[in-house]
DNA sequence: GCATAAAGTTGACTAAGTCCACTAAAGCAA
DNA sequence: TTGCTTTAGTGGACTTAGTCAACTTTATGC
């Protein structure tokens, strides 16, 4: 079996890797300052929508009073609406806002200009093994 | 091309999940507070050493003051020591102490154990092509 | 010998993540 | 219907990570 410290190491660098390009670009997510995270929930918000809460952090992966506070930034800076579900009293609603649809484009066009950075020493052959792989794990 | 944020999606999918899994076991990490990142870090000093901060700041893709206070702490816990270099007043070497070895079977057990978990449902064929991908680029 | 650069440290800050207690609405069962 | 349990979301308090700039000390190239 390959060596997993390897797997751990490599996988590590190369997240630092894409964090420093975003980070290189912040300017971007700085529009409004909704920061790395938000602009990947306002992503998928704009995919799934609209979202409960509950779903978003299930689909996000983080913790749901982490969510709350986000969403809630992002409410006040205009790129989120949130509605009361009509048919059930405690969920809320997600929604991007026209505001927030208009950062969606440049977001992912973000996204792709850093992954095709950081990936770019990569045949398309072993990307797309990649992008297949990440996909079914 | 594939969809850049497809892939920037599920790696960051994957990173939350082995976060998760390491979370999941904090008390390995957590026999003397070291933490995450401070495990990674001695890997990094019991397979480098002896190591300058520079070199493993470069190593870890972290920024440097970070390096400060975390080999500081560990120093504290010890796990990591600090000598002059010889030949550079500048410099200060990093080596693991017997302390700091003891512990490096340990995470890196750890970490085997949780990447094998992650990466579970990978046939060996994947995972091998994710360890090349990973180490190329 | 002096400007200049490199290695490391410190301060002050922001972003991210965790844990727990809490409220309110829904669902359910006697 | 009333009480119990579950579910959705919020708020507080905290720890870990990451960033940036200013600074000290030692080296180096004219």
């Amino acid at each position: 079996m390959a060596d997993s410290y390897e797997i751990a190491k490599n996988m590590d660098r190369l997240m630092r890797r894409i964090d420093a390009a975003i980070h290189k670009r912040a300017a971007v997510l700085d529009t409004d300052k909704i920061g790395q995270l938000g602009g990947m929930v306002l992503l998928a918000v704009a995919e799934l929508h609209p979202v409960t809460m509950q779903d978003l952090v299930r689909h996000v992966g983080r913790d749901k009073s982490q969510m709350t506070r986000l969403v809630q930034m992002m409410e006040l800076k205009g790129v989120i609406a949130r509605t009361p579900s009509p048919t059930d009293g405690r969920v809320t609603l997600l929604h991007p806002t026209e505001k927030g649809c208009a950062f969606v484009g440049t977001i992912s066009a973000l996204m792709s200009e850093v992954i095709d950075e950081v990936l770019a020493p990569l045949p398309a052959k072993d990307r797309a093994a990649l992008d297949r792989i990440l996909r079914d794990i």
